[in-house]
DNA sequence: CAGAGTTGGAGAGTGCTGGTTCCCATTATT
DNA sequence: AATAATGGGAACCAGCACTCTCCAACTCTG
């Protein structure tokens, strides 16, 4: 398969596949020749990857590059896979201390690690973000997001593969980016049936 | 107020209060003169929200403006509100029909509107997306959302301000975008933690 | 009332990102 | 042998969110 042909079965423009095999996104072909190189299935699977991951997934191509590089070489604890997976996406901007995040995970049930820090820093950001908009989550809001999201990640995490290390961690970075949307997106549409819930049948 | 005063009580360079006033992100000061305006405190905390839209919400200014617009112009119908807010943020590629969707809006009970379309192509475009990526979501996992997702819908709409439309409108608007971020951090926090919680520790 | 400093307004410029275009010497293909 | 495609790399481009520059018209200070 050449490149042409790669970039036809994934759909990418020629220009693109040359530019992420540049970035490093994509392994590069077996050279044949000095012209030629010859590509596989495996390049026509990362390359859709590649394109779920900087579209849909929203992620920049360093970012995209970090993520693909942890799935191709696991980090050996496997309690750092989520944390690859995490700062990957939303990089906090410095880590300060956060008692009141450390108070409302200890309110919760949550194990603090100080390694963790960097994670507890994106969730400081983002109510840090709400208060800068004058907006104040309502009392048991942020104890309801907690619960569910007890429940999501323990439904995630018992469906992680145990047969490979490879899978494992593939399924892990992958669910935290792709699933996002998801997720949100069926918080919107939870909320428009709600709100039709409430509001007795107008049209 | 003047320009200068307004930049300096919002933390933002005046170069950049005169470029939201070109986008239309910022209603115009009272001119006092050719050269002058004055500006008020609904300046400031429009200004603040503006910076939290784009900045840790993550908005274009094009589709900041369309947020902002629905605040300002609250639309009639109660039940756009949501639909407002949602397609502001992740506007969909294209509306198709789509079966499975409403398939599993079914089964969770959520009412299919022919008007919402929009919103369910937002959640058909994320599968797809994880389609795409070679990603099978493990079953259960997407019930487990729903019904996370319904929960957390529930205490939201739950707490919509009664007293003025004003006040829901923006409720609903900024929780829509701004308690994203917080959402998305939780569920990596819980994630860690599940995740620790099954690994004994270690270290 | 002169001179310094600000202001509103608008156009051009900036830095970054995610590609895309162009080019060339070298292979395939016909 | 003529035509087309390829790998590689540098230059280029469009969009975005600002940011800078400029200017005539003001306002404030001494």
């Amino acid at each position: 398969m050449r490149i042409s042909d790669l970039a036809r079965e994934a759909g990418v423009p020629v220009a693109t596949v040359k530019y992420y095999l540049r970035e490093g996104l994509l392994h590069e072909g077996e050279l044949t020749s000095a012209t030629q190189a010859r590509y596989d299935e495996s390049h026509v699977a990362r390359l859709r990857l590649v394109r779920s991951l900087v579209g849909p997934g929203g992620l920049s191509i360093a970012v995209a590059r970090d993520v693909l590089t942890a799935i191709d070489e696991p980090p050996p604890d496997s309690v750092d896979l989520l944390g690859v997976a995490a700062t990957a996406v939303r990089r906090p901007t410095e880590v300060r201390p956060h008692p009141e995040v450390h108070a409302l995970m200890e309110r919760w049930g949550w194990p603090v690690r100080e390694r963790e820090c960097a994670e507890h820093q994106v969730l400081a950001d983002a109510l840090d973000a709400l208060d800068g908009a004058g907006f104040e989550p309502p009392a048991g809001v942020l104890d309801t997001y907690a619960r569910a999201m007890d429940e999501v990640a323990a439904v995630e995490l018992a469906n992680v593969p145990r047969d490979s290390v490879a899978a494992a961690v593939r399924y892990v970075v992958l669910g935290v980016v792709l699933q996002e949307p998801v997720l949100l997106a069926m918080r919107r549409l939870a909320e428009a049936a709600a709100a039709q819930r409430q509001t007795p049948p107008s049209d």
